[in-house]
DNA sequence: GCTGATAGCCTATCATTGATAGGTTGACGC
DNA sequence: GCGTCAACCTATCAATGATAGGCTATCAGC
């Protein structure tokens, strides 16, 4: 009996958890081309099928599907990063994890959006320490790299930190102002990685 | 008969221009409070002492506000940077004009949303690309600093823009992502500032 | 089988937002 | 005086995120 109503209770999750991830397809799908804020519930209840109250039923605001996606982002970012942290070691890893780093903002913008540079409410109660959290496992791919490189790991976090914000530099700028005349862009890249690993290769 | 008209002209575009300069200074303060996104037209008309649709005698929409108030941004980064650029020389004066970028960033965090942050349509009609001219009057100062240091013109427009992004990095990622579990503050801002500007003092 | 509970969804409706339409008023040139 | 016009108002829109309340099909338990 007990193993009767467990199974069709997760048959019954199942068919939520279902319904949920298609809304974050959806909505994921959206997002990419219209940007966050081009995005309204109806859209998303439009596409998958559904009454836009019916969202309401998956998650308790709209935020609550921003968050997701951005976990969804960190997760493609740590992707693309642990596929290089495999592939090689010391200088030339870091230089190639950033390069993965800025090649993914450049590639998916709605993804970097989402992920570094929505205003989302991190600080507020639903599941939004999730999203930090995945972005801290993203970073500590980054950190780790230094570990391997830089023997005092308070050193490492720092190199990790302030490498990492000069890589946001240039791609959040590159995403947010691409009106600026900018010099050509992959020799913007190389410079700034020239200039963000420097003192790596002396 | 002509002088008459022109003086009661330009006596009420100047009434005109007072109101309009006073939505923008009412915008201003609410925006420096409340966020970019948390400020709404009748609060702003109501600050002001006006009807909503009133600001629409003024202002196109809402982000012909919001380009003006990035415009004003601009100015107060610009004012900053002229100051620490009449004052020193050098790889010193990069340091410091690095470190008056920052500090904008982190002191009037609100203007720096709206001047490098802000999703505005800058590529749009009304007035936008005043903004961009802005941006670039600001910019130069940085760039003709390293224009003295750097003798090849090319090669200092690509390190002020190197630079610019990197400092952008770190305050945007600051003001974004505060919940992040940074290193010290100002351990962060000395260690960022000796990567970007490392490559001038070998 | 029947039945009560419940998950999942719907329609109807809110309040808030940016924006528009159209009328009123008061100053000013003639 | 009188037309003109700028500045402003009230009323109203459409779109948006979110809520309230009701319908229905599934399914455990008898």
């Amino acid at each position: 009996m007990r193993e009767k109503v467990e199974i069709a209770a997760s048959a019954s999750q199942r068919r939520a958890v279902d319904r949920r991830e298609q809304i974050l397809d959806e909505a994921q799908h959206l997002f990419l081309r219209h940007g966050l804020d081009g995005v309204t519930t109806r859209q998303i209840a439009q596409a998958v099928g559904i009454s836009q109250p019916s969202l309401y039923a998956h998650f308790p605001n709209r935020d609550a599907i921003a968050v997701e996606l951005c976990i969804r982002a960190f997760g493609s970012l740590e992707r693309r990063l642990r596929k290089v942290d495999a592939a090689m070691q010391g200088a030339e890893r870091l230089r190639e994890l950033c390069r993965a780093y800025i090649d993914f903002g450049l590639e998916e913008p709605a993804a970097y959006r989402v992920a570094f540079m929505a205003d989302i409410a991190m600080d507020e109660v639903s599941g939004t320490h999730r999203g930090l959290e995945a972005g801290l496992a993203t970073f500590s791919i980054l950190r780790n790299a230094y570990g391997q490189v830089i023997a005092d790991p308070d050193a490492a976090e720092l190199a990790a930190q302030t490498v990492w914000a000069g890589m946001h530099g240039l791609v959040s700028i590159l995403l947010t102002r691409p009106e600026f005349p900018f010099v050509e862009r992959s020799r913007l890249i190389s410079a700034h990685l020239d200039l963000l690993l420097g003192q790596m290769e002396p």
